[in-house]
DNA sequence: GTATAACCGAGACGGTACGTCAGGTCTTGAT
DNA sequence: ATCAAGACCTGACGTACCGTCTCGGTTATAC
């Protein structure tokens, strides 16, 4: 049973996760620590490790409460739903979080390769399976011919963008990106329709 | 004066470039701690607090001594130049060095701005910056029409590798990888000439 | 009212006190931990501390439970008399509770001198009383002359025995000890008659 | 070698000493936190725990650094000797530091033998030990007979006044019990010379 | 016979302190 | 001036208990 004994409080994981948030631009992902986010989410060291075994625990949680968890686009075209998922992808690198959050994190799973599981199977793969569906659909639709590999697709699509949102000097991630990227993916599925969206976008988009 | 008092110790620099490069894949870069360095360099924290502000600081020299610090390629066709580069690309992100480094790297970079400096000005930018004289070379050539960006190919080249070699639950760095990612480039810069040296590469390559 | 609601289950009191004494020879009194306690006690801390404000309560009833609460002796001298009482004294002291609890209950006691109140007033002070009790009884039967001061008698008959037993490395408190502190006090309260019992009895006596 | 490396420095040990002493009686041993210690003595818990396992470490050194390590004692008659020593010993157990950090410190040892070696073969022991020495003495020089047992009139001196000083609810260590406890060992070894030394002392005597 | 109220367990709560590790600096005797 | 060794203070680690509180459920008496 689980239904024994005090609940825990609800508002101290959601207290954790902000503080965490608030904390990751100010010091950086090695610069946290569990008594600085405890001491800010006005908690204590016991109920910080009653809930996560470590800060990378609750980096997942911070993405999940900003960006969401699902992933449903659906435009009517290949090109737009490309432009839609790409705009949404550059938005989440260049936002402060993911740059202060995001190599740490990856830094932290290189040598704890269980702690990756969750946030490979709840965030990344979801993300690239997505690629698959919106293939599919365009070559039902008849815009594309079959046989473009989604895994190759998303790397073109996240590669840059990664890129240049964990490297030091490089480009800003902007819309013109977000153009390049969408338009080298379409030019390599052979989709030969309309690109007249990849005009006139919004990005950034509003908070 | 620098000239009274003992000199340094030749072979510090070396061992504790080395101790790094051997507890790396071991820790992972936030798991290294100055003193298993120099307890494994067979040193002192006061001598290697001499030479080095941080651990940061010796990574880029791991760099230097396992890749090189020069950019020297021309194999005559801007394909086989871009080939011959992401192979080279490719064996340093699939490395175990590399793997087990860059992330916690740029987690310290992306703090420490001032220290990131060295490492853009002395690896990351004039590999970028090669990119310009390649397709330059082609252009003069003949090989490709003028107006390709180069930072944009470097986008395309780098990206999908850096991120298949960061995140985890990537698919491996493979010749397929370094085939498709040249080609796509190719296409883009509007290289029309022949592509056959895509079809038999050696990749990886001894060591 | 008090008799109203469900009553407390009877057996958890007993369950705590032999749980103290169970674990007070393991750890030592410092090292009891309530949560220890309830555990080996199979209750919980609520019902801990409902009874007990902490366990230094319950140190006195281990004493109750195993050694009696009364002081009833009477042989018929005053020589009898005294070695009764320093037999039962010694077993008490020599008994691995009082060994491994009295220390930390007495460090407790002296800096919470409240809760001295109980342990003073139910057991050191009838013990020291009774030797007035006893001394007068001598007194009325002539065995020996008026004037005695009881305090420093019973200090003559436990300090000894308390030392042996608190100290490390102190000689056993064994029946030569009971015979020499009854010999000296009927010396030092001008007893003349028959010692021949401090020759001949059990100590220690059977469990 | 311990030459090589930093030397210890000096104060950090008896500033440690000071600071239990000062913060014993304030908060008892149990207490006593070495997080508190390290402050007070204006150093660092690695700094403490470099130098003492626990606080029940440090407890020796106090009593060494307050009353001093020899026994040296020769008033030229066992009465003297015995009632100076009596009253060293009344001091001792008076004072406040014995008072609040010996029960603690014996409730330490009950469950750590090892540690109590120190302390008596540093302190406990010699002071039984002298009392042969001063007992032998009175036989060369014919004031007693021989045969009188050491350690029992090392518990008839001790006994009473630790049990005043451990128990609460006790009588005063005083003057009174420092005649009576030498008079009583007096008789007890035979001595039949001068007592006009017990009707006329100090005690307590100045700081 | 149904409230009511105190009990029961389990276990979370905010805390304090534990003993350890590593940080980066400083101090020694020796090279 | 450098070397290795090892001290220094700082600060964070992850854990153990503290004494309290909250829950779902139980067991009595009182209405």
């Amino acid at each position: 049973m689980n239904r024994v004994g005090r609940p825990r409080e609800a508002g101290i994981d959601a207290r954790i996760v902000d503080a965490v948030a608030e904390l990751v631009p100010q010091y950086g992902y090695s610069g946290l620590t569990v008594e600085r986010v405890v001491k800010v989410a006005k908690t204590s060291k016991p109920a910080f490790y009653r809930r996560f075994k470590s800060i990378a625990d609750v980096v997942p949680l911070i993405l999940a409460s900003r960006f969401g968890t699902d992933v449903d686009v659906d435009t009517g075209s290949v090109a737009g739903d490309l432009l839609e998922i790409q705009i949404r992808q550059c938005e989440l690198y260049n936002h402060v979080l993911t740059r202060s959050a995001l190599a740490g994190f990856l830094d932290y799973l290189a040598i704890h390769p269980d702690d990756a599981k969750p946030f490979v199977e709840g965030y990344l793969a979801p993300r690239r399976a997505f690629t698959h569906v919106l293939l599919d659909r365009g070559v039902a639709r008849g815009e594309i011919p079959a046989g473009a590999d989604p895994a190759y697709v998303a790397d073109l699509l996240t590669g840059p963008v990664i890129m240049r949102g964990l490297l030091p000097g490089m480009p800003a991630i902007d819309a013109e990106l977000v153009r390049r990227t969408v338009s080298t993916v379409l030019t390599e599925i052979g989709y030969t329709g309309d690109r007249s969206m990849l005009e006139d976008f919004e990005f950034p988009r509003e908070a």
